[in-house]
DNA sequence: TTTATTTACTGAAACGTTTTCGTAAAAATA
DNA sequence: TATTTTTACGAAAACGTTTCAGTAAATAAA
């Protein structure tokens, strides 16, 4: 059962050794009609024997498909894409293709040149989760004029785009968890947001700004910072905020890193969580259920969405870009409050 | 500056437009010598100007080379997994390779059939952590047998395979962590390890009944348990660990998720830890520090791990397969036990 | 029976590179 | 000046697959 040396093999040897011609080998491989069925056996058999496997490249390079799909995105450990990919890779691969998982470490630097580098190994589509700061998004235009799909999500771009979007509804998460803070009776809430360069921040205070005005409570500069949502950042804003009375009694945090380091700081100082601060989360991140006391967060679904991106690439691999004209509109997938202690 | 429909660009169409020879054009693109500075230059801005990028398919069918490492991973959501790929892809990346990643889900099956795939996609090595229950190696001869080199690091080959091997130092690992626990008076110490099939998890009892033997502490077969490390499987251990008397007084567990579950079901039980129970983990994972009682566990390094996995795999692309046959040896990786808490 | 249609296959070109071999021209040497 | 060496480039083959156009045989229709 060794198989010595089973050195390269390629379709012309199957054919040698079958006295056929290697376009008939083919059509078998690719289920083509108009081979015999004793020839489509006798080749399989042979393929199964000398355990040959299509070289993609050579394939690749006459039908211009690679079968394999790029993906973008900031950071592969961050819980939400961590989640999301793993739903991506697994959905794909039920479909034949795999993925090339590149990060960009949230450099647009990095980005421009991963985008290019995809081009270069002509993959059949891209899914984009943008860089914090990336707002002008034409390095991503030598992937759609070569007719190679892209399709972003969670950070997409604000202005209009040739490409498929799917995000989340940012603007209902925080819209929802501000209300449900003010519900319990906060006041004085503060909102540690991420930089407003990022669609999801924006969405994020807009709903922020919605749930406090529908609701006649003030919203007070001094107590929303933008910045990205670092552990020392976190503390910084912290500092500013418990610098002087009246303390907020409440903190709304657009990433649950954030809120980790908001009961971290609560609990160096003594203040006790949710009697006198409460605090809100956003993405569910597994730290943010185990800790004492877990954090109210907001659910993304990540899995969900995973499994929508698939199969709107699919849908685009299929039909071409023809069918993206129409589909501008982006696609926003739902999100839910989990209620925890801290609140 | 818009450039409208770049349309496919060959080596033929810039050679054509330059009265060159598509040969020339390569020579400037792959920095060969005997090229007249003047007609370098020109070709430069020309492929400059019309964007163009090399076809990979192409010139990894002629050369046999992809620039791309496949990575088969159980999952990427494994913390230190994470880590570790996060190392590799920054890694490779600077060093103009991509990373195709794939995720065995614990399947053997699946192993199997992606190191088919990953053979059929030609990348120019693989890295590999297995499955809980890989113990037959052979799927992975389709690579070895076609001088693609093959990398193991953390679950790797218990029998000798002809592949590069990375492992963390399991038996230290385990053996600090119950050296620790007896060296705090810690007796009844009970093990939740898992399957034996594994190397990681054989290391980590040889550790672990090394530092047991060497202190004179009994070991209770009544108190160890194999099996996969998951949420339920460990709470039916403890339920059996906890149905009589005497109770243990420390339990030692293979991973932090099987940790942290200990932790919850003492706090369910009002087990006091560590006074009336130690824990100890095992990776380090970020939810093992931010719990209260912080737990005790092993630090592997994961970062470390990856940057020498890269430097690894970056030999076997320069040397080929000859320098792999004097570097058997397993390459064995440091650990460091982090006192936390829970001990 | 003759003609049209279908079936089962082959030959050859094409995909876009890289690389070997060959050959002029230029430069160095005699 | 004549000869050798070096430099700069081109022609063409090759990588392994897919697919178009074509053909002979088998089958169906007339």
């Amino acid at each position: 059962m060794k198989k010595k040396n089973p050195k390269k093999q390629s379709i012309q040897h199957i054919a040698a050794a079958l006295q056929l011609s290697p376009a008939t080998i083919s059509r078998v491989l690719n289920n083509h009609p108009h081979v015999h069925e004793a020839t489509r056996s006798k080749v399989m058999t042979m393929v199964e024997q000398v355990g040959y496997k299509r070289n993609v490249m050579a394939s690749g390079l006459r039908t211009n498909k690679t079968h394999t799909i790029g993906l973008i995105v900031p950071r592969i450990s961050m819980f939400v894409h961590t989640e999301i990919i793993t739903a991506i890779q697994n959905g794909l691969h039920a479909h034949g293709y795999n993925l090339i998982i590149c990060q960009s470490n949230d450099s647009l630097a990095i980005e421009q040149d991963l985008a290019q580098t995809l081009y270069a190994s002509r993959v059949d589509a891209v899914i984009v989760a943008c860089t914090l700061f990336t707002s002008d998004f034409s390095h991503f235009d030598v992937l759609t004029d070569n007719d190679i799909p892209v399709l972003f999500y969670d950070r997409v771009p604000v202005k209009p785009y040739p490409a498929c979007i799917i995000k989340g509804d940012d603007f209902r998460g925080a819209y929802l968890a501000t209300a449900h803070l003010v519900e319990l009776g906060s006041r004085r809430i503060a909102y540690i947001s991420g930089p407003m360069s990022c669609n999801i921040y924006i969405d994020r205070y807009a709903g922020f700004e919605q749930a406090m005005r529908q609701h006649r409570v003030d919203i007070d500069p001094d107590r929303i910072f933008y910045h990205e949502l670092t552990v020392d950042n976190a503390r910084k804003a912290l500092h500013r905020l418990f610098a002087r009375r009246p303390y907020p009694d409440a903190v709304l945090c657009a990433n649950d890193l954030t809120a980790l380091t908001v009961l971290t700081f609560a609990k160096e100082k003594g203040i006790s969580i949710p009697q006198e601060l409460r605090i809100v989360g956003y993405s569910n991140d597994p730290r943010s259920s185990i800790v004492t006391p877990s954090i109210t967060t907001v659910e993304q679904f990540p899995g969900r969405i995973g499994q929508v991106i698939v199969s709107e690439v699919l849908k685009l691999l299929k039909h071409g870009r023809e069918g993206l004209l129409q589909e501008m509109a982006p696609i926003v997938t739902p999100v839910e409050l989990i209620r925890r202690m801290s609140t």
